[in-house]
DNA sequence: TCAATGCTACGAATTTGTTCGTAGAATGTT
DNA sequence: AACATTCTACGAACAAATTCGTAGCATTGA
């Protein structure tokens, strides 16, 4: 119904989160692929999908019996969008505070330092 | 109640971000420094702070007259556990992507930049 | 003193999220 | 054909979050 999607719950992310990484999907294929904790049954899920169809966070094709969902933004809008609204409520617009407490409690890999050090090098190319 | 405190809601997360930079403090003066929108009536504080008290979110030092609250936790503390639930839930526990994500939407300052920087820094040396 | 003000406590109303049971239609199996 | 399985839709029940009104007590100040 609404124009601008709402922000997810906890339990409509699980559902995304299987839908970003295994791409569209039935209800039961979606059910599989949740964690297993908490176990949420059938039409539970399916209740929290067609909840998430009205909200316009999935759309669905109804062609087949059993319809297939889609989500409607990218991991990518919904992780900034999640992102920037933690930046602003938890750390009150500090972007900084948040990457350096993210790297001191979640171990990046040797890749994942090298990348950033070069994201940082363009960074400050394109700042001159 | 709880010994774990709970996730802290937006409306909670607004009163926390008040007391932390503030200090502890009334009602009343919570409810001043509120941001604006949405507006909020003095009893609707008041019950989210009770609730908050409830939940072990917030103590409060009850020998005057108007109560003064305090937070439990640190904002480093809690920041800590919303990121890791974010990290967690949106990002399938990719802390390098959501980092590349807010340095590309929320452009740092060039010492934020630099404090990165050493911070690699140290990361790969006590690494090695 | 006595009225105005400010505080807490409490409960009601509303909304949203979450869970699941049941019904009924479509499809598959024997 | 008859039965079992697999869907969707829908509503009920409960819990949590949010809002605010009202009552009652304490303090202030005219």
């Amino acid at each position: 119904m609404n124009d601008i999607p709402r922000k997810p719950t906890d339990s409509e992310l699980d559902i995304l989160r299987v839908l970003w990484t295994h791409g569209p999907a039935t209800v039961r294929q979606v059910q599989e692929h949740l964690p297993p904790e908490p176990k949420r049954g059938y039409t539970t899920v399916l209740k929290l999908m067609q909840i998430m169809t009205d909200k316009g966070l999935v759309s669905r094709d109804e062609s087949s019996r059993a319809h297939i969902y889609h989500p409607t933004a990218s991991a990518e809008q919904t992780q900034q969008s999640l992102l920037g609204h933690l930046i602003d409520k938890a750390y009150s617009g500090s972007a900084g505070r948040l990457i350096m407490q993210a790297l001191s409690t979640r171990p990046a890999s040797a890749d994942d330092l090298a990348e950033l050090r070069r994201f940082l090098d363009r960074m400050e190319d394109s700042r001159s």
